[in-house]
DNA sequence: GCCAACGTTGGC
DNA sequence: GCCAACGTTGGC
């Protein structure tokens, strides 16, 4: 068993905000149609904990996600692409923007810099935590895998 | 709303 | 198999 990873994904809040997923509980990260986050998506373990961007509108990271099922068929589609299910753990206290991720310099090599069109894209452990300290949130015991 | 970045498609 | 055209994402 490898250690859990964690993961950004992004989505747009008029098309999925974070409050809806808090609604709805779990949600199937669908829609997915480039081939590296496709293959994200397939390298998440269940419990891997996934940080929520808000993009377009926002550009903030809002809150933290957990995959409930692996990747499996996108339903929506006969191709060959793969959807995640993913429960909300808990919203950041503190929104963390983008601005303020590319004014820190502990983070100057993230994923989501570096690959800024890629929806789905690894974020090392030290990255999370250096997040989840900047919007003043701390992981209780249930978050863990 | 514009445009840069960049992944994907399709002609050759 | 190359590469130009095209489409989409996402920041500004």
């Amino acid at each position: 068993m490898t250690a859990a990873r964690t993961w950004l994904a992004k989505s747009e809040p008029s098309k999925y905000p974070w409050t809806q997923l808090v609604a709805d509980g779990r949600t199937s990260w669908d829609g997915v149609r480039n081939f590296e986050a496709r293959n994200n998506l397939r390298a998440m373990a269940k419990g891997d904990l996934v940080l929520f961007y808000h993009s377009n509108e926002g550009k903030e990271v809002v809150g933290v996600a957990r995959v409930s099922r692996t990747a499996y068929q996108d339903p929506t589609t006969d191709e060959d692409w793969s959807v995640v299910d993913v429960e909300p753990v808990v919203a950041l206290p503190k929104p963390v923007t983008l601005a303020a991720i590319k004014a820190d310099s502990t983070l100057a090599e993230m994923a989501m810099l570096k690959r800024s069109r890629l929806s789905v894209v690894p974020v090392t452990s030290e990255e999370f935590a250096h997040i989840l300290h900047m919007g003043a949130c701390k992981l209780s015991r249930r978050v863990r895998t």
